[in-house]
This record gives C-alpha cells, sequence and structure tokens, in this order.
DNA sequence: GTGGTCTAGACCACG
DNA sequence: GTGGTCTAGACCACG
C-alpha cells in the first residue's frame, strides 16, 4: 500500500499517515492480520521523521485498528472493535459537512451518491 | 441563536464559531438576510476575544455566507453562492469518516439513516 | 443618472458616489456644465446620509471635476485639469491588477480586449 | 525580495505585503517553488508585527499562491489555479482607473503603452 | 524553528 | 456604534 503525504495539507502528517491506513483496511486494501512496513520502512520511504510514523502507529493501536509486538512489528488487527458508532467527533464532522453540501446546492439524492460510491459494495 | 464554544476541542475558537454559524444557516435557524449578533456583542456574550469573533466573520464574508457593513454588522446572505460540489477537502473527510464507519460495524443503511436525519427534510 | 449603492462594498459609499460620478462623466453620461443632483436630493434619493454625499461632492470638487456655488449648486466642471498622468495611486493599483491577471492566465490581448470595451470610443 | 511598506498609504499593511508578494510572482522575481521569508523574519525585518505578516500569508495561501507548512515555512504555488478571469473587484477597480485616465487627457495608445511597460514580456 | 491561535487593549474610518 | 487594523506578548502542536 502506497502512503502519500501532502506536505502543504492543514492535516499533521502523522494524521495523514493514520487516515490512510485505516481507508486501506476499510477498503479492503489491507486485509486484516496482513502486516504493515516497519515504521523505519515508512518513515525512510516517504521521507519524514521515525517519530512521525511512529506517532501515526501509536494513535491506530490505541484505537483497535492494528496490533504491535517486536518481533512481528505491526499488523492489522483481526477483530477491530465494532462500536457501531460514529463518535461525537465524527458526528460534528458530518453534521457540518452535510450543511455545507445543503448550502453549496447539492441535493439529498447526489449526497447520496456521493456516499454510495465512497461506500463500495 | 447560541454558540457554544467547547475549550478543549482541536478545532479552532474562530472555526467553531463559523461552523455553527454555517450549519445554523443550513438548519434555517438563521435566515437569509437575519442580522448576526455584532462582533462585540457575541465575543462578550461567549466570553472570548473580539478578535477571535472578528476572524471567524471575515471567514465567514470570505466563503460567501455572510455580508457585513459598518452600520448595520453582519447579515446572512440571501443568496449564497451555489457550486454544487462537495469541494476536495470536504471530500477527503467524508472519505475518511464513510471508513471509519464501515470499520465500526456501521450498515450503509444506517448510515444513510444518520444523513437523513441531519438533513432534515 | 442612476447612483447605486453596494451597502456591503468594502468601498466606502462616499468613494463609491465618486466614483460613479467620475465614471459617469468620462462616459458622456454626465455633461460638461451639466448639474448634479442637490446633496439633499441624492441623499434622499439613495436614502443614505447627507454628510455622505456632501463628502462625496468635496472629494470631487478638490479633485477638480466639478464646481459648486450656493446658488447652481453642483455643476461638472466644462475644463477638466488634463494632467495626462495616472497618478501614484492608480499606476500602483493598476500594477497589482495588471500582476493578478498574468497569474489568472489572461493574455495580454486579453486583457487589452477588457480595456478597449472599458475606454468605449 | 525587500517588500516597503508605506505606513501613510490607506492601504493596509498586511494587503501591502500580499500585494508585493503577488507582484513578485507575477514578475518572476518570486520564482515557482521558492521559500518565502519566514514570518517572524520578514516581520523583523520590516518592523512589523508577526500577526500582520501571518494575515497576508494567510491571504496569499487562501488564495492559492502560496502553501505553507510548519517545517519549511511558506512556498511560491508552482500551479498557480488560472480562472481566466478577473474578478469582479478588480474590473470595477479597472473601469475606473480607465475612466479617471480619459479624463485626464491619456490617449488610448498611451494608456495601452503603460499596459505593455507594465505586462513587461 | 515553524506557522497558528488567542488575548487585552488600543486606535481608526465610516456613517 | 460598527467592523477593521495593529501591537506586544504568550502559548501551542508539529516535526
Amino acid at each position: 500500500m502506497i502512503i502519500k503525504i501532502n506536505e502543504y495539507s492543514d492535516v499533521p502528517i502523522y494524521m495523514q499517515i493514520r487516515n490512510q491506513i485505516v481507508m486501506g483496511i476499510s477498503s479492503g486494501e489491507l486485509e486484516a492480520g496482513e502486516q504493515l512496513p516497519t515504521v523505519r520502512a515508512l518513515s525512510s520511504e516517504i521521507g519524514i521523521n521515525t517519530m512521525t510514523v511512529s506517532k501515526a502507529y501509536q494513535i491506530l493501536k490505541s484505537e483497535g485498528y492494528i496490533l504491535t509486538d517486536r518481533k512481528n512489528g505491526a499488523r492489522v488487527r483481526t477483530e477491530i472493535n465494532q462500536s457501531k458508532t460514529l463518535g461525537s467527533q465524527n458526528t460534528e464532522e458530518l453534521k457540518r459537512i452535510v450543511s455545507e453540501a445543503r448550502l453549496s446546492g447539492i441535493s439529498k439524492e447526489e449526497f447520496e451518491n456521493i456516499i454510495n460510491e465512497m461506500w463500495g459494495n
């Protein structure tokens, strides 16, 4: 899986890494149990500080997306916690996006089509 | 309309104000042409600096949501530009949220119900 | 001649009045010697303070575009001073606009066409 | 590149900075990808507050002229959006300048020569 | 070291 | 009274 960093984004680099790995797991590009590159490998590959990658991995671990051990490095967790809830921050973000979409003249049907495409099948 | 600031949020205060006003316009709580509180009134009401409120208003102005004049203060714009697009940042955010929702075990139907509730009718 | 005020413009109202009268003289809509509406008439017509119109007239007078006397009110000057220079402020503004036009991908030919249309004949 | 502030100008300092950087990019004095001075360096160089410089940079960023990141500071964007339009404010300003130029006795040919010089080649 | 945020307080032009 | 500008100074996350 290829991680692409936008160094000029407002989103911190460690968060960009975290987000792309989460999206990779969700899309199936990263399978359950699959091994992630080592911190050192990934940081040299994308040309950033190891601390930054390490921070991304720590967040993914604390969120329950990956497991780490000294021997095997990091792996995608096979049983990700199914909270079945969006969480308050994502709910707030989603409300904001929905509001802006409505004001920009997008119809609910169009918005649902966007969601459908993103969801895959 | 009541603005509530979460001082522990990662979202800057001026952005929280901006977001809540956008959501207020979208929901109809703030009507087209309606007058917003003055910078001074709002800043004293929520206990923050006038510069911070001013920054929120300037962003809303530059985004085309409100208009300001020296005499009457700020008003909700009656004709908000209908770009009919989400914008690249909102698209990225939405992709991330969809990915996290899927991984948390939310079904597409449940997600669409969340959208439906947020959308209103 | 009809003066249209944009109350939400960053350009002060007195300057909007001044600018529109200058453009009216330049286009020929206002002829040399033609009488302008009284301060009172114009201010009530466009619904603003008499002081604001008065300020516009004072600027036009000091710039040599109009003449005022108690008996006849304000008239377009028949011999406007032909300095044949842009002035430093207009020169700076024009430089800025040219720079922005270039960066936006407008060609010199296209820009000259815009000038031609504005110039009339 | 040297930024010169006119403290007596009606143009706010942050806008003077913004304008001079835009003109620098347009003239080629600032090249695509070139690094701008840091907020602190520029503010101390021209003797003004960091907030004022920061505001100029934020405007340039929101307009798409520059990119900022925490590590490297600000850089001139390599691909500036080519809208190919003047924008309504610049169009209005240009109309005003053309009108004043005509009234001052400048011929269309002379005006086009001024444009030509500003445009470079 | 970098840009970003926020404050307290001042002053300004406009109307 | 209104929004807009600017300062001096502080603190912050990111890298």
